[in-house]
DNA sequence: ACGTCGGCATTAGCATCGCTGATGTGGACC
DNA sequence: GGTCCACATCAGCGATGCTAATGCCGACGT
């Protein structure tokens, strides 16, 4: 069970197939084809089926298992190499929905603050973004979701990260003006399950949410909001959207949501410990929390 | 950075020497000071100080992450692994101070249900209880110690076993009888931190607790609680204990603590999935849970 | 101050592991 | 039933990582 075989296994697991990660890892087909029977065979379970290939129930849970494990190697790694960060470095990963005008206003100020500083914001899926703190690929991250009002979100378990909430927001049903929907007071998301939803994944992990079984509908895989707001907009379907996002777009309505009491948050991701000194990212923490 | 060098390394952070550490993992000296040597050019970062043998600040790093990552690897294994528990088996794992008769009862229950059922209780500490059940050594485990009212407690990250609130009871400062402090109706810990405290580790965590800097006084290695209380008794020190055993001890008395607020807790720790059918770990969970 | 001892580092040699490249094999689809 | 595609298997070889022997250096004693 070397981290080798295990980032083999992924590979494999995610492409389906054994050339694939072949490529993608830079082997010769043989060399995966020999490293999975070996996984196989120090744990004396089939892991994937052949032809085609697909994970057997053991399989799915190694893969669960394998892909913490190698991210919490890479934060290992990250958090001992570190010595002393870069000081004229400032990388921010979030979410899309994880943006806030505070977040410009902070960084602004931090860039009079020291001219050196190179900044740069990274957008990623949610997973991604706690990931690449812990590995140190981040110095901070920004992450949303929608929760029960105060509750914190459920992140993967990632590295030694540790995410603390910032800012909470009303979740509404994003309609379009002209849709009958959009006359209504309030609604219960249960009462929606016939609607037509948007699915847009890469923007956040639910638009829609959080009630299985919803009907899908279009489906947007880019990561802008302003796209995913104009589709709901032009009555392609329905999204549940932090309300200040709804308000701001002149055709879209935002109705209330009675049940389930549902609040968009964001979060900030950090390493507790080593931004403890002046650094640029200790330094937006700080500005981005206390605001 | 392979789980070998890792394994090697925490084995020389805790024996505190190279032959040792190998001695221990069957390996001659040479071959530890090869792995150690490996590990930091692959870090490129000095782990261990030599001569005398001990941890850098990034070694110190480094030995956090490792154990966890050695214990996560190890519940990986065994998750994927156990593919149908042997169903006569029943291995609990628990700390000294989460015994509670409720427990006995519900063995015995079992035993009665099913009497091919080889039932084994294990005491150990707390890390090493949670890190048992992620690794499938043991079915279950109870852990116990000292928490703000329903506040969960803080275990070390391991795995991916739950924990669950299971017992509550009022903590208590055990002092002899005879003591001054017996005849107070309540204390202050923080009151107390010129007093002589005696340090259990292997009962509890902290037998001296949550207030930092509290005076060490006598040290019992043992894991018999009895001998704890009995040492309470005789006057050898303070302890922060939970009120039923103290009310049970004939000769000490209980102080409640007025501050900070403090419950001696007790929680079940299990692998989520797998129990799901009728293995005698889930009857037992189940019998425990809804007590 | 110097010698001795104990413990980590270094080196040589060798077995094993894990890769590549070539070839074998079986299911799917026409 | 033939062809093709993708995974399995095999031979060979370089790299890895171990043991055993030896070197080296700081601590400690006299």
């Amino acid at each position: 069970m070397d981290p080798h075989l295990l980032r083999t296994f992924l590979a494999v697991a995610e492409t389906g197939s054994f050339s694939a990660a072949a490529e993608q890892l830079r082997y010769t087909q043989s060399a995966v084809s020999q490293q999975i029977a070996a996984l196989e065979a120090d744990l004396r379970t089939p892991l994937l089926t052949r032809r085609p290939v697909a994970l057997t129930p053991a399989g799915e849970r190694l893969r669960g298992h394998a892909s913490i494990l190698l991210v919490r190697l890479a934060a290992a790694r990250a958090d001992v190499t570190r010595a002393v960060a870069p000081p004229g470095r400032l990388i921010v990963a979030l979410t899309p929905l994880a943006w806030h005008p505070a977040l410009a206003d902070a960084l602004a100020l931090l860039r009079t603050e020291s001219a050196r500083l190179t900044a740069r914001l990274r957008l990623a899926e949610r997973d991604q973004v706690v990931a690449a703190v812990a590995t140190g690929e981040a110095d901070l991250g920004l992450v949303d979701g929608f929760t029960a009002p105060s509750d914190p979100l459920r992140l993967p378990d990632t590295g030694g990260a540790r995410a603390i909430g910032v800012a909470e927001s009303p979740a509404v049903v994003a309609v379009a003006a002209s849709h009958p929907l959009a006359r209504r007071r309030r609604v219960d998301l249960s009462d929606l399950a016939d609607a037509y939803w948007i699915d847009a994944p890469a923007v956040a992990a639910h638009t829609r949410l959080p009630v299985d079984g919803l009907r899908p509908g279009l489906r947007y895989d880019g990561q802008d909001v302003t796209v995913l707001a104009g589709l709901a907009a032009a009555g392609h379907g329905l999204a549940v959207l932090p309300e200040p996002l709804v308000t701001t777009h002149p055709s879209l309505t935002g109705v209330p949501i009675s049940a389930p009491r549902l609040v968009h948050r964001v979060e900030l991701v950090r390493i507790p410990a080593h931004l403890t000194g002046g650094e640029p990212a200790a330094r937006l923490a700080a500005l981005i929390e206390h605001r």
